[in-house]
DNA sequence: GTGATGAGTCAGCAC
DNA sequence: GTGCTGACTCATCAC
């Protein structure tokens, strides 16, 4: 949960002046309230002493919140991006898949006029419902 | 430049105990470095308030910058977003043309077929360049 | 000096 | 109490 920031910045400092209780932040953050308040009681805190242990633990707890919340961004965004490549790749796909089918069209469609072709050089008569091509 | 939160929270507080001067924040990171420097000068300040007041400057600037990477963060998302709702309109369309070519290639290839079987059922030969559909 | 950004702190909302 | 997020401050980097 990165807490060099605060050891380098010492912006902590003001929150804790002295550490007043041997508790490191992993365990103040990860101790239940039961237990933490246990502990508290145990030690025989002052009740200021223990508003500022609550204050520490919050903070602390803040800290877990805000890097959760940048992760989560920067997973969001990167899914975006992954799904706008994705789309990117069907997107040429299906223009292959046009392009493929386009030349089919106009294959088929040449056939069919040399058909028609080859029946008028013979003389053949084509019934109408059989001459459009649509 | 957003300044209610601080007015509301007072975390402004610690950087500027008293204001000092009465140069509004708006003035303060508005004003050349130049001007803002004669100023200083005019009005006589300690060497100490000069570096109070060039920081509670590089504070209200850096407020601006938080908020314009902020902002940014959000347009980058927006269009990622928009540009993947326009992508999924073109496959629309790319499928909808798709599926209208491969009702033309059947139809025409139905054709095809009808006047094969008409020149069958005529006995007319048909030379075999022209027999394939492909 | 200026601008941008990651990390941390706090306020305030929702549960 | 807990978790999240917007706004702010600060450190730090690049220019």
């Amino acid at each position: 949960m990165a807490s060099e920031h605060s050891k380098k910045s010492g912006k902590l400092a003001p929150l804790s002046p002295p550490p007043i209780q041997d508790i490191s932040d992993d365990e103040l953050v990860t101790i239940s309230v039961r237990d933490l308040n246990r502990q508290l009681k145990l030690r025989g805190l002052s009740r200021e002493e223990i508003v500022r242990m609550k204050q520490r633990r919050r903070t602390l707890k803040n800290r877990g919140y805000a890097a959760s919340c940048r992760i989560k961004r920067i997973e969001q965004k990167d899914e975006l991006e992954t799904v706008k490549t994705h789309e990117w790749k069907s997107m040429e796909d299906l223009q292959d898949e046009v392009s493929k089918m386009k030349t089919e069209v106009r294959e088929i469609g040449d056939r069919y006029e040399a058909l028609k072709r080859f029946a008028a050089l013979n003389k053949i008569p084509i019934p109408p419902e059989l001459e459009q091509i649509t």
